[in-house]
RNA sequence: GCACCCGUAGCUCAGCUGGAUAGAGCGCUGCCCUCCGAAGGCAGAGGUCGCACGUUCGAAUCGUGCCGGGUGCGCCA
């Protein structure tokens, strides 16, 4: 139940009733009409903006409209007062014993509470990470992957069918770089003295087990081809390891995916790229052209010649793509095309990619190709994420030996935990930079959301175990505390939390349509707050403590508070994949 | 040169898709601290929302132009 929606229902309806009765002229665009939680609290419990929002084209004074629909709000069930204020707000105030009932449904219902059917399981196909398989994960990906994992999380919940994709960079220039390295280390393996790693193959360690496994399965049989046979092979080995490791690593951080998409597959067999750029040039979206070179920093090997380009100027792009290298081969564009329309064709018309902020040149040639590739029909949304800096305590973190030249995502998973990582990445815009501090996470004070968020779960699961040692009868699940006398709770601070928790449905759908699962985050650090502001009131005001010995009647209500702020804190961590702890260790 | 992103308190950042007196944490100042769970609590000061026009009942939010910072700019993925 969203208490703001179907309140913005009523005042529709409202509007409806007037039109119906003559007394406000008809076609009146009531989309913009929104009811929210009025900033002050003495403007009530709930505020819309209808009058002023509709009285330009009703012809009619804000106030004037304002006063005819407060008339018919004025008979709802549970409204108390409807009052005009300022330039035509209408302000509803509500029976003290609404919000509680919101408690019920929240104490009923569990972690489903605020689930919503937004999406109508429409198909929503989320690609992310997308790492080159050509090492370890490092911190660079570590964002995007927790972005778009709860991205995927919250448009699930928001009530649509969710597909989490990864493709596989098997088929570039890179991974034959990656081949090369790894017979460096097969022949190291052989025992050849190897020396230092040539500049411009992978230094990195971890690609000496490829090279062992290689001996073990092939001997010394593959150092005797040439390059044209071995490369394959040692390709294919690789790629398979590399993709091993990276799934450990997103298991390391909590992600898994439905789908893994091999660029390579695309041209093994039939050739998609070459099928898909035959369709557009029958739809008239490739030519054959000349492009003008590019301003900025000049390219010295700049060659003037024809080539086979994708029209994406028509979508609003700056200038048309190549699809073709001048080797022949595809760019990786044109690969990128194929793989959407591959995703257009599984029935995805609604898609999210999820990419670094260095790829934001990309973005209007990539929606123009999944324009063209549907016939307008599909639309792709791209999130950017920004950079991340890593620090320690304010200090910059130095390279990993280990893995050639980066920071791995494994050790920074390793040192401050799964939690803290996904925290702290969702705790800022996703296009905003971030700053990463491996001190400053496991601290454990109120500077530290993640710390914070936690404990008030782990408080809040405390306190209902004191609970049951202070009454040993107390219903045992949460559902036996939806019957308890909720209308007792009218403390300014539990009404305070019972708004919050009223407020999560909408939230929800918020974030989902923004694509913004920071939302969440900052939800739930003010939920946090509101919980722990409550229990420090008790601190003083000994009659406000959530366990009243002597006094059942009291306590459950209490305690049912408790538990629903338990329930959307761990409803709302799961959507960022972080532990509803019921301790702090 | 062009495109995209960002300019909000001393610092790091939110700001509910255009609403009422712009918020939080840190830092600063002043009180309090034997509490169901230590890892503190409460309160206060502090902002011309980069600048200027515009759109309208109403702008931190939308548009245009500047200023300042970041990212990217055939045949890399």
């Amino acid at each position: 139940m969203n208490v703001y929606a179907i309140f913005a229902d009523h005042v529709r309806a409202a509007v409806t009733a007037l039109q119906e009765e003559g007394r406000v002229p008809a076609g009146l665009a009531l989309a913009r009409v929104v009811v929210e939680p009025p900033r002050d609290a003495s403007n009530g419990d709930l505020a819309t903006n209808a009058a002023m929002v509709l009285a330009k084209d009703a012809g009619m004074k804000p106030r004037d409209l304002a006063v005819l629909i407060a008339g018919r709000l004025e008979g709802l069930p549970q409204v108390t007062k409807v009052e005009v204020a300022g330039p035509g707000f209408i302000n509803i105030s509500l029976d003290p014993a609404f919000w509680p009932t919101v408690l019920a449904e929240v104490l009923r219902k569990g972690t489903a509470f605020g689930a919503s059917t937004l999406g109508a399981g429409e198909p929503m196909n989320v690609e992310y990470v997308s790492a080159n398989p050509t090492g370890p994960m490092h911190v660079g990906h570590c964002r995007g992957a927790v972005f778009g994992d709860a991205m995927a999380s919250l448009l699930a919940f928001a009530g649509y069918k969710v597909t989490r994709e990864y493709y596989i960079n098997d088929a570039g220039a890179q991974v034959d770089v990656l081949a090369r390295s790894a017979f460096l280390r097969y022949r190291e393996a052989l025992g050849e003295e190897i020396g230092a790693i040539p500049e411009g193959l992978y230094p990195g360690d971890y690609l000496v087990p490829v090279g062992e496994a290689l001996t073990k399965e092939h001997g010394p049989a593959l150092a005797a081809l040439p390059e044209a046979d071995w490369l394959p092979v040692v390709k294919d080995a690789a790629i398979t390891a590399m993709m091993a490791m990276i799934r450990e690593d997103l298991a390391a951080l909590g992600i898994s995916f439905d789908v893994f998409f091999s660029e390579r597959s695309l041209t093994q067999g039939e050739d998609r790229v070459g099928a898909t750029i035959a369709q557009l040039r029958t739809s008239g979206e490739v030519y054959e052209g000349r492009l003008p070179p590019p301003k900025g920093a000049p390219i010295e090997d700049w060659e003037d010649r024809e080539q086979i380009l994708f029209r994406s100027t028509d979508f609003g792009d700056d200038v048309d793509r190549p699809l073709v290298k001048s080797d022949g081969s595809y760019t990786y564009f044109a690969g990128d095309i194929a793989y959407h329309k591959d995703k257009f064709d599984r029935g995805f018309l609604r898609m999210i990619d999820v990419w670094g902020a260095d790829h934001g040149g990309y973005v209007k040639r990539m929606q123009a190709a999944v324009k063209a590739v549907s016939g307008g029909t599909a639309s792709l949304d791209i999130e950017l994420c920004q950079l991340v800096r890593l620090t320690r305590n304010g200090e910059p973190v130095r390279m990993s030996k280990r893995a050639g030249s980066f920071v791995t995502l494994r050790e920074v998973v390793d040192e401050v935990g799964r939690d803290a990582v996904r925290f702290m990445m969702l705790f800022r815009k996703n296009d905003a930079p971030l700053d990463f501090d491996l001190g400053k996470v496991i601290e454990q004070s109120r500077e530290n959301p993640v710390f914070y968020v936690q404990y008030a779960h782990a408080r809040a699961q405390s306190i209902l175990r004191n609970g049951r040692v202070a009454f040993p009868d107390l219903p045992q699940g949460r559902e036996g505390f939806a019957d308890a006398d909720l209308a007792r709770l009218d403390d300014s601070g539990e009404i305070g939390l019972l708004m919050r928790l009223a407020a999560w449905p909408r939230l929800v759908e918020q974030a989902a349509t923004a694509r913004e699962p920071h939302r969440v985050a900052f939800f739930l650090y003010e939920l946090a707050s509101d919980f722990h502001a409550q229990w420090n009131k008790g601190k003083d005001l000994p009659h406000l403590r959530f366990i009243m010995e002597n006094d059942l009647g009291l306590t459950m209500p209490r305690l049912g508070l408790v538990h629903g702020v338990a329930t959307v804190l761990a409803s709302g961590l799961a959507l960022l994949g972080v532990e509803a702890v019921q301790e702090m260790k």
